[in-house]
DNA sequence: GACAGCAGCTTGTCTAGATGACTAGCTGTC
DNA sequence: GACAGCTAGTCATCTAGACAAGCTGCTGTC
């Protein structure tokens, strides 16, 4: 005898004005907390949710639905229904651009991979020269044209981070930075040998959903946020050199700061 | 004759492979981000894009659910679908906590709210010992029993924030800290009246869809993300003195840190 | 003028189907 | 053994309709 798949699920309560589909996708999301159904275990299929609740299919997809939106589950066409696997997360030290790091000379991103047993890759770079946002301008100090520097980061195959590096037109020029690889250290490291010594970094966050647009970038599951993050290079005159604009899936990150307390 | 409610949307494209619902909510998508609807504006309602499209209803109330799980929209049952209005964001300096802000004597969540012209509010208040969960535990170096203070943040009446703070009980027995109202400069300004001088904070930061729980705790509208941040504070010492774990409306926040470069 | 009640709008929930498309495993042929 | 084709099971999309429930403005009564 097969094991019943919605063993772990127990009866609707139609005395209840919580509506079915909700009573619904309560008992599968404490199925799940409860860990009755583990990390990458296949939900009972529609049809079995059909049966064993006694309601129509739309009803059974809005449940489904709903703990999509959670980011609960996720579905798969032709194959079930399935408790989205979490990921293992990548921490970013707040420390992690120190000038003692640059020094090595791969780039930060590889060298935490690496460290963590991770296959690290960079592409869809794109280098080029662009009029900036009113946005990046004012963050910028208001250059007229800035050089973009994008870039897709996987880890183990999988599309993690988007980011587009903005620097001034006048820094990049004739300098590695305009080149697709710009060296050892990346363009903080040429930056400073170029005389513009780093000062501080500013860094903005904020979470959002995704637009269509990065949930293909990033390939991100349904329920899954992304983190926007923009930082802002300055140098110890006080100049602002470049502003780095990430996106981040945010179930692959959790960001580490330290602050002092004076 | 009335404006068509529906006059920014054109027509599907039945020989693309894209599904209706998809193209329906691109459209709608599209017209919101080009400004033809505003925010706080009414979409067309239900019967309208029905006939506008000349598709059946369940069709378009998926395309608006879309729309809803990416933030764009909030759905008001017997009103309508309105554009998501953006809330003005609390920005997050990263030296809030700093010593010199604590003199002042009010909160730092009151202080800044006050700058920024809104009305602040702290409710739930919750006082009382309880056993540490594994991960407070670790964090705090072990305590058996801590003190938790669970406090909820509005801002004109909106429920931004929710907070627990977490003191080993052998640091809160007996002072101000185990009282409802702290005083002036907050449990901090009292650690360090207790010798417990701080050397600095630790700040974890995700980003994820919040539990029902959260949802209806800091009443989200659908396609808000909430960011979990999990701050320790440190004495001089070294010992964690505090673990705050704060989960925030991502849509009320954005957080602000600044990195030395060195 | 105040107000109760109704009409007509809105979204919310649910049913009962139909068809399509993807996946995986099996089977039979070559 | 390789592989094409079949089949059963799965989710994806869409239709047409029913009733419930919340909101707003109008209307008629008092």
């Amino acid at each position: 005898m097969p094991a019943q798949a919605t063993a772990p699920l127990g009866a609707l309560d139609p005395t209840s004005d919580r509506a079915v589909f909700r009573q619904i996708a309560d008992q599968l999301r404490e199925a799940i907390d409860k860990g009755r159904f583990k990390e990458g275990d296949k939900l009972p299929s529609e049809t079995e949710l059909v049966e064993h609740y006694g309601v129509s299919r739309m009803t059974v997809r809005n449940s489904l639905s709903l703990l999509q939106g959670e980011g609960l589950v996720v579905s798969e066409h032709g194959k079930g229904v399935f408790v989205r696997p979490r990921p293992p997360v990548r921490r970013l030290a707040s420390d992690r651009f120190a000038r003692r790091h640059r020094e090595q000379g791969k780039s930060a991103f590889t060298v935490e991979a690496e460290a963590a047993g991770s296959r690290p890759e960079v592409d869809s770079l794109e280098v080029k020269e662009e009029r900036p946002s009113q946005d990046i301008a004012t963050r910028l100090g208001g250059p007229r044209r800035v050089l973009a520097r994008r870039r897709r980061y996987l880890l183990d195959g999988r599309p993690v981070e988007f980011a587009t590096s903005y620097i001034p037109l006048d820094l990049a020029t004739g300098t590695p930075i305009a080149e697709p690889n710009p060296g050892p250290g990346g363009i903080y490291a040429r930056l400073e040998e170029l005389g513009h010594r780093l000062d501080h970094f500013d860094e903005e966050i904020r979470a959002r959903m995704p637009s269509p647009q990065e949930v293909k970038t990033l390939r991100l599951a349904s329920g899954v946020p992304v983190i926007h993050l923009v930082r802002t290079a300055h140098d110890t005159e006080g100049r602002a050199v470049e502003v780095c604009d990430t996106v981040m899936a945010a179930d692959a990150y959790v960001l580490n700061y330290q602050l002092p307390a004076n």
